[in-house]
DNA sequence: TGTACATCAGTGAACGCGCGTTCACTGATGTAC
DNA sequence: TGTACATCAGTGAACGCGCGTTCACTGATGTAC
């Protein structure tokens, strides 16, 4: 049956939150429209009313989860302390509302290039913004732009390849658990964060 | 019609190396049985004459690949070459032989168990060959045995971290190569290889 | 303000395709004599 | 060494299931009068 203008703009919202959960926790492949449906509260039915197909609905919730993860790093959280939560075992096994990037890492390539758009996006805002923290972080004036900028890289590169190498090598608790202090420590020796 | 065992034997291996291939270049759920037998030269109903399942195949060629990855790195190439190498285009662009954890990175964790495994292990293998690097390649001897530990889980990440995020940004070629080409200088001056 | 009707969000059955897996069959291998 | 036969690697058709997508239908919404 039909439903209000602002009950369905609820409905498309929840639909792309659910997916942006489940494709993290699961990948893109590893669920189906009718469990997103599901959790969204709604029945399979109703999907192409909202989305074109699955493939749209993968380029939605990659979007979504890059906003809302770099909405959720509030001002007043210092790199310090973002690299601490994102080193997390608590980050790490929960997928479903952390860093894109770690969750979708190699299946993006994959996907159609919509999606690929929108992850490349929010690689380079998520650089950015690393960048600007360590700018800001009190780092030497010694310290060259550009080096800032790959410093932001190479940073990232490290923060998403250790969430993805603790993540994949869970069935040994301590080598995953030390992939993330290690490289904790390492961070912060080298890069002085 | 039957065949010599010897025969047999290549068929088997040919199927592993072929999948090794595909998986990295595809993912696991890339590829189908029907496309890996094809291309190691046999039709699909032969597939489980060598293997139980698709799955059982995923764990081989996981193993394979990282043997061929480890035993493809020469004692006389140093780890400054062998970053070199690694962070570059032409690997980026080529997974189908290239390193297993940026080819599986995000895959493994909804992969059974015993793929899970193999790849643990091979994690394991791969820090501990860049650490006995990073202890032969001249470093100080003020840093200390944990610290080399360290460094070499951070070095490691950060190398996978650059390349999935390499690969999964090439809708943007200048992003992708910048990825690569400074995370490759941050390490050259913060890790000093 | 109340009534009549067109709109359209949501439902659930059905379709079609891809893919992992099974199976009866084939014919070369390799062993027993 | 040669022959007869059991073995078994490989073939290709078929099965069954999951999943993305479609569609006829329902009934609440919201608009026209």
């Amino acid at each position: 049956m039909k439903v209000s203008k602002e009950k369905a703009a609820e409905h498309h919202q929840a639909v792309i939150e659910a997916a942006a959960m489940s494709f993290r926790e699961s990948g893109f492949e590893g669920v189906n429209v009718a469990d997103i449906m599901k959790k969204a509260g709604l029945t399979h039915g109703a999907f192409y009313g909202h989305f074109s197909s699955k493939s749209d609905l993968a380029a939605a919730a990659c979007r979504y989860a890059f906003d809302d993860r770099l909405n959720g790093w509030a001002d007043d959280v210092s790199l310090t302390d973002y690299l601490d939560r994102y080193l997390s075992t608590f980050h790490r096994d929960r997928p479903g509302r952390g860093c894109p990037m770690a969750a979708f890492a190699s299946d993006i390539g994959r996907q159609p290039k919509a999606v690929q758009k929108e992850f490349e996006v929010g690689v380079s805002r998520y650089r950015e913004r690393i960048a600007s923290r360590l700018a800001a972080g009190g780092a030497p004036k010694a310290i060259r732009q550009s080096d800032r900028q790959s410093d932001a890289t190479a940073l990232l590169a490290a923060m998403v390849g250790s969430m993805v190498l603790a993540r994949s090598t869970r069935s040994n608790r301590t080598l995953s658990a030390r992939i993330l202090s290690d490289s904790r420590s390492a961070i912060a020796s080298r890069f002085g964060v």
